[in-house]
DNA sequence: AAACCTCATGCTATCGATAGCATTCAGTTT
DNA sequence: AAACTGAATGCTATCGATAGCATGAGGTTT
């Protein structure tokens, strides 16, 4: 009997994945019918009875619908691109969380990048096109970035977060830069600071430039003009003594630091150490960004918050109604930061 | 003219992307010979000119291969999928970036899903396979995962990063966690401690387990009889400073503290000084992970270095010799830990 | 010169799901 | 009862790339 039946129809090759039609076939319904069954979109189409006899089998038969199939037919793959400068930065894990949590609750998948803070990213991205990404999410644009402008001109759906482009006609998710940097500064000038220095991040980000615009506005509506500045080339602690030491090469005075960012600042408290001046009783250093244990450091940092977390997940948000096609999607949406004041800033 | 031709042949409805149909007809030849010179595996097959040719083509055009119609064919998607618990956990950052430039550099891509320390990764993990990803990398798994059971037996490819399954059945890439506990308790025995106790990571993962194992056997080794056991509930602060509380609570005496985790260390020291013990005068704590800024928290935390970026890596090339079938790839990769003294450990 | 081989290229079917149209049938309207 | 309606289901073509086989042109062997 069975070796009969094996003559007519061979065995089967595949022991591997159920397709729509052993559905069908189990079912006994044809594989259109299954696909409506199994699509909460289309299932209305179909009668309840079917419904549960087309469920039954894709459970018996352990389905799982195949999106590369699904994502040839419809064009749409369920996937979005995240491309990342480095994602040891404390700064990058809550936002790829946000963003992995705002599009795993539609169905999303994030595709992940982490192109190497040097790397161009173009590369990646190319690759992530060819896997079809429905968008992309990038936290590597620089203010001009041409890689950010080819994307432009090819239609792609991108929404920029954390930074943002020069001219600002990309939709962003971003922290109010400005503000941050008046935080800081109004915090240090209450408690009787007068001689403030900048380090601030790369300028060719929109972070690095934004912030040093606002530490120099802030200033000026103190009347008070900035004690020294220098720019690090990177955000990072070495990035940040480095440029320390430069400002103390300068012989500017100074009895406070307003950093662009957590790491920088933490190397400008090593630098300065280093040199015999203690933080906060000489020298009181504010930071940017509140990363994880910031609280934990020595001393611990006084710092502006940013909700990192809600900054990737309004981005993925942003993201997902441009791909509905929900207008006025390329709004830039600017995030409230806040000051947290710890040990490491003193009244002079 | 051009009316007349748009009369024969519509308007081309698709103003997005190029397919292999339009690189062909550009550069004159069939389309099979343009996806053969487009293919480094398959160029050898077609002249230097026509390849030439193809090339020019796919550049004028901008072509990108649609990985969603190469993988229904091939049912190779260049996908590979990782299960995080908590990528803001520290510990991960390192491991993902690993995992990502060795897929990278092969041509896979990672989808990332993260799926919370208390929420089962099943469904994550269900899409990823209708995702038709290759491979999972894991590294939610307890010891006794059912999810992990049950891709075994679905024949899923499966790497354990980090943690491993109780049997070691799977392939995994571990720190040696045995001898991670070994350094810290023959360090600090080394330096007079006798009375030491241990807060473990959850029992039910095998880096808790083992850990625990570890500071029994070593102990053991030196003769010594624990001071003292918390299990904590997570890798955090919280849960360290909630177990140090319960470990004071039971009037166990000890002058060191080894923890499973930098996080639950660093709960561990804020316990410890909030009933006005200092670390290091009065205690000693060493942590595990060296974790990043560990050597700029207060004190300055002594723990066990694991080279998690490594162990991502290594997880990712296992994966890749296991899909290209390389025999042997059930192996486990254990790396060494080494130890880093601090200020959080002083001698007796 | 016939038989043979090789390299380059072309042709066709196929992967699995689904959009769009076609069919069926029970129930309703006039 | 004829015509009509609508819900449920079926059929077919299609998305784009590629495996596998077929063809053809040029050269080589005997």
């Amino acid at each position: 009997m069975r070796r009969h039946f094996a003559i007519i129809s061979p065995m089967p090759k595949r022991s591997s994945a159920a397709t729509l039609a052993d559905i069908a076939l189990h079912a006994q319904v044809h594989k259109t019918t299954a696909s409506r069954a199994l699509d909460p979109e289309r299932r209305h189409m179909v009668s309840p009875e079917v419904v549960g006899r087309v469920e039954a089998a894709a459970r018996a038969l352990n389905y799982r619908v195949n999106r590369a199939a699904s994502a040839l037919r419809t064009g749409r793959s369920g996937t979005v691109g995240v491309l990342l400068p480095d994602i040891t930065n404390p700064v990058f894990p809550p936002i790829l969380r946000g963003i992995e949590q705002a599009l795993a609750a539609e169905g999303f998948f994030v595709l992940v990048a982490d192109t190497g803070n040097e790397q161009a990213p173009d590369q990646a991205a190319d690759r992530m096109l060819a896997q079809r990404v429905e968008g992309l999410i990038i936290a590597t644009s620089s203010l001009h970035d041409p890689l950010v402008e080819r994307l432009v001109r090819d239609q792609v759906k991108v929404v920029l977060v954390n930074r943002r482009d020069e001219d600002g006609s990309l939709p962003a998710v971003v922290s109010d830069d400005m503000l941050g940097m008046k935080l800081a500064v109004d915090h240090l000038v209450s408690i009787g600071h007068r001689r403030i220095a900048h380090l601030s991040g790369p300028l060719a980000l929109s972070t690095g430039s934004l912030r040093q615009a606002g530490f120099r506005q802030a200033m000026a509506a103190h009347g008070l003009e900035p004690a020294g500045y220098a720019e690090c080339d990177a955000y990072s602690c070495d990035a940040g003594e480095d440029g320390t030491r430069r400002l103390l090469g300068t012989a500017a005075e100074f009895t406070a630091i307003v950093a662009a960012n957590d790491l920088i600042a933490l190397g400008a408290i090593q630098a300065l150490q280093a040199q015999g001046r203690r933080v906060p009783q000489d020298v009181s250093v504010v930071g940017h960004n509140d990363m994880p244990l910031m609280d934990r450091v020595s001393p611990p940092l006084t710092t502006v918050r940013i909700l990192h977390y809600e900054m990737g997940f309004r981005a993925a948000r942003l993201l997902l109604d441009s791909l509905r096609g929900v207008p006025g999607t390329t709004s830039t949406v600017v995030l409230r930061p806040e000051l947290v004041v710890r040990g490491s800033s003193a009244p002079l």
